[in-house]
DNA sequence: CTGAAAGCGCTTACAG
DNA sequence: CTGAAAGCGCTTACAG
C-alpha cells in the first residue's frame, strides 16, 4: 500500500549487475541466443529477490500489444457464459493472454462504442458472442456461435444436436413435436429452427412453432399458446434449456404432468437443467471447450493463420423431462 | 485491420492548432480554467474527425493508474456473481472505471498470484468475492458479503434476510425448521447459521443442521439425510437458492409433496429461485445494488475516504415451496 | 553474448 | 489561458 517504489528492470539490473536491456530479453523470454543461461539464471534471481515483475502497460505502450482480448456478450448473467469464459481464460493462461469480459449494454451505439476498445488499444482483439458484428471487423474478431460474411466462426454442430433431440423425441415414438423458438438474432437460433423442421418433414410429420424472447416468464407464455392449441403437442423442443424450465412453468399451471403427457427437452445443458424438477432433458454443449477452442482461434488469426474449426459436436442427455407420448 | 497509424495526441494538436499538452488537458478533463471552452471546442471537433481516443497504456504508464479494478471471484458460472458484475460495471462507467472479472482458480498460489496483478499494475484495485483474503492486502481492497481484519466490507443484512425467512416458516406454523447450511469460508454462511439458531431458540425450538458443498448433488444428499431423520423437518432453510433446488430434488426422489409436507425456502433470488417447479420461496439479495456499492465504496477508499455503508437489505418473497405444515 | 539509445503516447509541473 | 519539456518503464533495432 506505502512506501517502496515499485521495482524497475533498471532495479534488477543494477542488482544482478547487467544492462536493463538485457533484463527485458529476459523477461519477454527472447533469450535464446542472446542471452547466457548464467546471466539469466543471475537475472531471474534479482528480479524474486526485488519482488520484479514487468510493468505491463509500459510494454503495451512500447510493442503495441496489450495481450488481452474482449469477450463481448449481451448480458453477463447468461448461465453459459460463465463457461465459455473460463474455458477462453484458461486457454488464454497458456499463452500469457487475459480475456475480459465486456457487456457492451444493449443499445448498438454502446456496442460499437465497445468495438472501439479496440482503437483505445485496451484490446488486441476480441470474441463476439451473442453480439451482431459490425459491417467491418474493426480488428481481430472471432464469432462464437454465429457467422457472418467476412468473421471467422467458432461453433456448435448445433445441426447435429438438433437431430439428436428431435430424433430422441421421435424415437420415443411422438408424431406432434412442436417448436419453442427464440427470436434473437444470431444465426445459431435459426439453425435449430430449419434443422427441426427438416427432421419433421423428413418423418413426413408437422407441427407449430413460436418464438418468444429470451426470458423464462417470455418462453412461459409463449408455452401456454403452444400447450392450447388442438391437437395438443405431446413434445416440446426448446432452443435453450431456459425456455425448456419456462415450458415446465407452463405445464405445471396448465396442470399437465411432465413426461407422462407432455415431454420437453432443451438446449445447453446448463445449471437450470439439472435442477429443474423433473431435470430436463437436453443436448449438452461443451461450453469450456467452445471459448478454449475460441480463443485458440482467435490467436491463430492474430499470428496470421487464420483457421476455421470444425463445429464441436453436442451430447443428447436424455433425463426425466421425456418419455413415450400418451396414447 | 491494416493501414492507417492511429492517431495520437499530437496529431490532433495539428490539425487543431495546439500543443499536444492542451489536447491532454482537454481529454483528461481538467480543462477549468486551463483551457478556453473555444479552444476545447476546436480540439474536440479535430479528435472526432481523427476518431481519436488517448491511449490507455500511455496514461497508465504516465499517471501510474489503469482505472481498471479487479473483481475476483473463485467460481465464474455463480449466476449471482452477473448480477454483481453488471452493477458494478455501471457504477464504473459513470466513473470511467473499468472492471475485470478474474478467477484466480481454486488453490492458495493462484489467488497469491493474482492479488499481485496489483503489481503488475493491472488492477488499481480490487474486490474479494467469496475469496479469502491475504493477511495483509497488496493494496486497495474491498470485501464484498465478507469480514475480515484490517479491511472494508460492503455487506447483505444477511440477519436481517435470514430472521425473514425464518419468520415467515415460523408464521406458516412450523416447528421443525432444519438448516441446510455450506461449508463455505465466507462469514456470510456464518451469519446465517447463528441467526437461523437464535430464531429457534427464541421461538423455544430446536432442529437439526446439515452443512453441505456448494453444489446441487451435495445439497441433494444433504437433503436427503435431514429428511430421513425421525421426527421429520417439516421445513428447510436454505443456504442459497442452488442448495434450495438440491433439496427440492431430495424431496421429489423420496416423493415427498411440496410444499404439502415440506416447506423449502432459498436465498440469494437467482434465476434458479424462478425456474425451480415449484416456484422457490426466496430472500432476494439486491445484487446489482451489491456490485455498484462495493465498487463505491472502493472509489472512496482510493480517495482516502474510507467508508463502511450499512448493510443491504434483502427483501422476503413468498412463492409456491412455503406453506403451512401438515398436521 | 551484451549494452547504449531511441521512442511508444501520454501527464504534469513549470514558465510565460 | 497556452506551450515546451521531462520522463513513466519498457522493447527493439543497432553496434560492438
Amino acid at each position: 500500500m506505502t512506501g517502496h517504489h515499485r521495482p524497475t528492470g533498471h532495479d534488477v539490473a543494477k542488482l544482478a549487475g547487467v544492462s536493463q536491456s538485457t533484463v527485458s530479453l529476459v523477461f519477454s523470454g527472447k533469450t535464446t541466443g542472446r542471452v547466457s543461461a548464467e546471466v539469466e539464471e543471475r537475472v531471474r534471481h534479482a528480479a524474486t529477490r526485488l519482488g520484479y515483475r514487468p510493468h505491463t502497460s509500459a510494454s503495451t505502450l512500447r510493442a503495441g500489444r496489450t495481450r488481452t482480448v474482449g469477450l463481448l456478450v449481451p448480458d453477463v448473467t447468461n448461465p453459459f457464459l460463465g463457461h465459455v469464459l473460463r474455458g477462453a481464460q484458461r486457454a488464454g493462461r497458456a499463452h500469457g493472454i487475459t480475456v475480459a469480459l465486456i457487456e457492451p449494454g444493449p443499445d448498438r451505439d454502446w456496442q460499437l462504442t465497445a468495438m472501439s476498445a479496440l482503437n483505445a488499444a485496451a484490446i488486441d482483439a476480441m470474441m463476439l458472442f451473442g453480439i451482431e458484428p459490425p459491417s467491418a471487423a474493426p480488428g481481430p474478431t472471432v464469432l462464437i456461435e454465429a457467422v457472418a460474411d467476412g468473421y471467422t466462426s467458432v461453433l456448435l454442430d448445433v445441426r447435429q444436436g438438433t437431430t439428436a433431440a428431435v430424433g430422441h423425441l421421435l424415437d420415443l415414438g411422438h408424431r406432434r413435436i412442436a417448436h419453442l423458438g427464440t427470436d434473437l438474432p444470431p444465426t445459431t437460433f435459426k439453425a435449430r429452427a430449419s434443422r427441426w423442421r427438416r427432421e419433421l418433414d423428413q418423418a413426413g410429420l408437422d407441427a407449430p412453432e413460436v418464438l418468444a424472447g429470451f426470458s423464462l416468464q417470455a418462453a412461459r407464455g409463449a408455452a401456454h399458446q403452444l400447450l392450447s392449441m388442438t391437437p395438443r403437442p405431446t413434445a416440446l423442443f426448446c432452443d435453450d434449456d431456459l425456455l425448456a424450465a419456462g415450458a415446465l412453468m407452463a405445464a405445471h399451471d396448465l396442470r399437465i404432468p411432465v413426461p407422462a403427457e407432455l415431454s420437453i427437452i432443451g438446449f445447453a445443458g446448463t445449471l437450470l437443467s439439472e435442477a429443474a424438477t423433473p431435470q430436463l432433458s437436453t443436448v449438452i454443449a461443451p461450453a469450456e471447450e467452445l471459448g478454449a477452442l475460441s480463443l485458440q482461434t482467435l490467436l491463430q488469426a492474430m499470428d496470421g493463420h487464420p483457421t476455421t474449426p470444425r463445429p464441436l459436436p453436442m451430447t443428447l442427455v436424455p433425463r426425466a423431462s421425456t418419455a413415450p407420448p400418451p396414447r
